[in-house]
DNA sequence: CTTGACTATATAGTAACTATATACCTTAAG
DNA sequence: CTTAAGGTATATAGTTACTATATAGTCAAG
């Protein structure tokens, strides 16, 4: 006949919250139960569940208690209606940013299968498609203050235009300073990407002949594994081509050591 | 030609994060710097870039820094990749997460919109179709305290079962009830549903006239309307049929006091 | 040689809980 | 009738993941 009631423990599981969070609600003034009896304990209406949800809907896309809270002292039906329709569009983002995540992980996932096949050891001479590269601007002999600022306008670009794939950021090294021994003073950073996107300029790797090759250890001896290949290039009877790509496979993500670090090296070939 | 380093404060720019937070995760040890010069100042190379992604990444999918921390102490590819499928699942619980929390949101919306045009002084006799309820359990002259188990359950019921729509709970009446004037000793609490789910159990409402009126105000003084109602019903020479079912249009989620609460009322005809 | 913009550490504050300590209340069993 | 179990209350402290502030050292430009 009359309302039902529920205590503070009974409303609190009935929100599958802590009761102290429910406590803290009341104590914010932001859902204070329906009626206190004599002795001061809280009673709620089981409708109260509506209002506790909404205000789980609203902190899920991201509004602080306090902004909750202060639609809750003017709030109205034009309101929430205004409020919702607002909110969709946060929605909408956040189911964005999931797909992307997704798309990030698979590459992830991939790669590492991948690797799992491949004898790093061994040095190949393959014929590689042409693929699709976003690049930083001009790199080369550029000192440690401009390169941050270089990279992060590249990180900005990628993030602003979609074009984060979730593959390891590589850096390209022209002819010129491979020839001089300048393996790593990159002219260009890149990133590959599995499809082009309209109105986007591109760098498109030459189809063709390269070889490939894995560095075991660190960045700084490198040069090892460079002399190395270009030896068995040599060997080949081919020539080094316009330009190397360098990119980790196994990096501070998956080796607690430097040690372990893979790097994978693509020289173009003529 | 070597490598290049970035500064605390151009990392992070890079990660796009307070300085003070980058700071922060080389105190707990989860990303620390390449290297210190001897003033302590950090230097980060910005391919640790990838692990702070792969840190946010994990943190957006609701892992600790703690637990990011004790994954960091034992990583290798394998583990990794293991926990890239694992993530994967909690990718797509979110995902469904956004899906519902958008339908609740639209159907927030539709009713607002639907309130927009009611005049709330009127009472309407109206053909009504079926519709869909999913039914809590028989909670007629039921105690407080079963009652707060049995809307827990039917709250768990739903959920588990996706059947939240985001329509207000609905209380109905049966006939004997209402004969006697306990209006609002329901028997059932019930959620409307938009559309039926394989190998569930439903009530449909009878297609059929109904009665409809809005009460404004409090609960308790809803007796009122009743009588307002049912007077009406004999002067269109109608007669009580088997239940009535009574919901919130507007509640504490739209209006600050419960004078101005909206309660609509149908009830069914013979 | 000073100024402005950076770096460092230490410490305190924040949001939104969450746990704990202490005391009061209620019911059911012995 | 009392006592134990389980609930309620308040006050206060702790937690996580930052974030801000205060103080001091560093560095390059003018």
């Amino acid at each position: 006949m009359s309302e039902k009631y529920l205590t503070t423990g009974e409303f609190a599981k009935l929100c599958k919250v802590n009761k102290q969070t429910v406590i803290y609600y009341d104590q914010i003034g932001l859902l204070t139960p329906t009626y206190r009896n004599e002795k001061g304990y809280r009673f709620y209406s089981f409708r109260q569940l509506e209002l506790f949800n909404v205000i789980h809907l609203l902190k899920e896309l991201g509004m602080s208690l306090e902004e909750i809270q202060s639609y809750m002292e003017k709030k109205s039906p034009e309101l929430f209606y205004s409020l919702m329709m607002k909110q969709k569009e946060k929605v909408r983002m956040k189911k964005r940013a999931l797909d992307n995540l997704e798309k990030v992980m698979d590459v992830k996932i991939n790669i590492l299968e991948e690797a799992e096949r491949i004898d790093f050891n061994q040095i190949s001479f393959k014929y590689l498609p042409e693929s699709i590269l976003y690049l930083s601007l001009d790199i080369k002999d550029i000192t440690d203050e401009e390169f941050a600022k270089v990279v992060t306008q590249f990180i900005n670009e990628l993030n602003a235009m979609d074009l984060d794939t979730g593959f390891q950021i590589g850096g390209m090294t022209l002819r010129e300073q491979v020839l001089e021994g300048e393996y790593t003073n990159y002219s260009y950073l890149y990133m590959e990407q599995l499809k082009r996107k309209k109105n986007q300029t591109y760098f498109k790797t030459a189809p063709g002949m390269y070889a490939i090759g894995y560095h075991l250890g660190k960045e700084e001896n490198i040069h090892l594994t460079y002399e190395h290949l270009f030896l068995e290039i040599q060997r080949q009877s081919y020539e080094i081509g316009d330009y190397v790509m360098e990119e980790y496979i196994y990096d501070g993500v998956v080796k607690n050591s430097d040690e372990h670090y893979i790097t994978k090296i693509r020289v173009h070939l003529k």
